[in-house]
DNA sequence: GGAATAGTGTCTCTTAGACACTATGCT
DNA sequence: AGCATAGTGTCTAAGAGACACTATTCC
């Protein structure tokens, strides 16, 4: 503690015992249900299971529990930057969303002292968890639906933030284009479907007639062109379908002039 | 420090000097421009300023600088608690709207170590606002406009924590009935609209035959009845007008159906 | 032809948006 | 009467919602 800080009673402003990021990892999983269907797409998130020894040889804290990824903040690290760095040291990937959504410092939250917890989530898209590998003191890393995740044994606190982070995930998917960051660059209607029919439940998203009526108007989307001809692709039917991308409108909305 | 957690490296995971809470003090100030007029609504901050000495007799650091209301967090108390605890002794206001809206750990924003900052926002109804009082180490305290609060030699990084508080404070007062918080409890529909173009600019809210013929038919107010009767009053105008309350309807809203 | 995906045609009903108009009550 | 607030009447055009229909391609 720098000298600036004598002073300050010690006793009453008791400083932490320690600073973490967590991280909620993201992915929807499309599962091939036959040629020329769309898969089925369910949300999962990545989980690891706290090994049974730390690397010193002790007794590991919560061992055998399934946890968020996540660690301690290193010196001149913020939250956001230390989450980005264990992402990456977890599961090799980078350049993904992450979204600080929560701090979690309630005293008792952890055994080893007031360890303080700043949660994020991240979004993978599918494709890209292909080389995730365990590291540090990760014994097992898997992937779960959320069905699966809240019957789990969970370590800490790590269920509330799970569902909080679900939260936030269902309330960006609403009112950001989150969904991009579960698709590839250049989409069909379908699929974009498909994602946000993990996550939300509007009737109009089911009504085929009348999703891909709506989706095309949308001002964030937009026809994939090449040399002035829209591109199209039968990846998922046998009919050719139009390719779409997200463009940088940024969309706003209100409750006091939206349909109820 | 708790003994599970020898074994970490303390230079490479160094523990916070210092966790603290902020708040941004919101209200809105009604000027009176007339009689049977709906008055001028302003939106305002709370600031203090620095005292040029500690508790202790020592020179303060940032001394003379405008701050937001704030301090260290006690043992066994988190973030939001803190900031309960503070707006009540600096202010001795209790029972309002608080949001915690994000975390300042970036190394080097306070000389002192590295002192980790929960911001948090909180809403105050003007009438509320009467009985503030300075307390602690702060030496004044007053209410800027934002042009004015932008003017001002601000301490640490809170230029940063007041920009960010009022892109929440608008995106909040937009998605949520957040409004309410700045209202009395049975109100005009005049009022709600002045709050909301204090932070809002949307041009439906401007043209009175819009905004009058819409608001009445938003599913989270509701007319005030009294004996089957509405209720009305000429608080603002000769003409009586019908007096509304906040409901418990929760709107959501979502970019994939709104209009643009 | 049959089956499946990917749309479009057309109708009805509701609402946004614009602008003129009425209602009330104080001076 | 004049003026200010607080609404309402009425028209038009756009969009939501429902349901039937077409288009393409593989088997």
């Amino acid at each position: 503690m720098s000298e600036d800080l004598v002073g300050y009673d010690v006793r009453k402003y008791r400083t932490p015992d320690g600073y973490t990021s967590d991280i909620a990892v993201f992915t929807i999983i499309s599962t091939e249900v036959g040629p020329y269907k769309p898969p089925e797409k369910t949300l999962k998130l990545m989980l690891i299971k706290r090994a049974e020894k730390t690397n010193e040889g002790e007794p590991n804290i919560e061992r055998g529990k399934w946890a968020l990824p996540g660690g301690f903040i290193k010196t001149e690290e913020t939250a956001y930057e230390a989450a980005v760095r264990e992402l990456r040291e977890e599961t090799g990937i980078e350049g993904l969303k992450i979204k600080h959504f929560g701090v979690y410092d309630k005293f008792g939250r952890d055994k080893r002292g007031w360890i303080i917890s700043n949660a994020h989530y991240a979004i993978v898209p599918e494709n890209e968890l292909v080389k995730r590998r365990a590291a540090d003191d990760a014994a097992e890393v898997a992937l779960f639906s959320m069905d699966e995740v809240f019957k789990l044994d969970l370590a800490f606190d790590h269920k509330e933030i799970i569902d909080d982070a679900l939260w936030f995930i269902r309330k960006d998917m609403s009112l950001t284009t989150l969904a991009k960051n579960f698709l590839p660059k250049e989409f069909v209607l379908s699929e974009l479907q498909g994602v946000l029919l993990t996550v939300m439940d509007e009737p109009w998203l089911k009504l085929d007639s009348q999703f891909f009526r709506k989706a095309p108007t949308l001002p964030f989307i937009e026809k994939v062109m090449k040399d002035g001809e829209p591109q199209k692709t039968n990846r998922w039917s046998k009919n050719k379908a139009q390719l779409y991308r997200f463009n940088d409108f940024d969309p706003y909305v209100s409750i006091y002039n939206a349909k109820y």
